[in-house]
DNA sequence: ATTTTTTGTTGTATATTTACAATTTTTTAT
DNA sequence: ATAAAAAATTGTAAATATACAACAAAAAAT
């Protein structure tokens, strides 16, 4: 199976909790190269690599890794208070 | 990393909508024996495999993939009416 | 400014997933 | 009961993910 480009939010997540690659790598269990080349998109996480991440950010899969290149958080806080709003 | 085991409820969402191994695997683009190795959770699908079979069925990759032994779907609607019920 | 930490890059080795083929067993249909 | 279809099993090859090391570049801290 070729595989897809799958996009990810790893790098603004991480950001967030104010962590290095190297911490999260750590708490993930897997080397901190690793997550630089899973940040940069250079390849797919396991199913069970992406458990591990979500389990971490306490998030759901889907919106941490996606088929479709993924907006800045920002802009989609701005698209649910515009469908929120506009009811 | 040493990969976990990952259970799936594939099996029965298939015989839910009445399809073959050989069917699901010509829709999500595998190897139909691949279907079998997944069923038999032989081995751990890559996320981007797992993103495909959730596509297929309409449905969260957490509804699908756990970490935990997963509970047949209708005990899970059990306690689900038990939830609501109890309010 | 310079040291330290973080990130990026490159290359090689190992592990795991996926493909594919051939055969056996089980299930389903007739 | 028999044939046909589906599923399981086994083995090998390929592709991809992960580990690890060494070094370069960039960013942050002092």
């Amino acid at each position: 199976m070729k595989s897809r480009k799958l996009y990810n939010r790893i790098t603004v997540l991480r950001k967030e909790r104010n962590i290095s690659r190297k911490e999260l790598a750590e708490i993930i269990g897997v080397n901190f190269q690793t997550v630089g080349y899973l940040e940069r998109e250079e390849y797919n996480p396991s199913l069970d690599l992406a458990f591990k991440i979500s389990e971490y950010f306490g998030l759901p899969v889907e919106l941490i890794f996606s088929t479709e290149p993924l907006k800045p958080l920002i802009e989609e806080i701005i698209e649910l208070k515009n469908k929120i709003g506009g009811q």
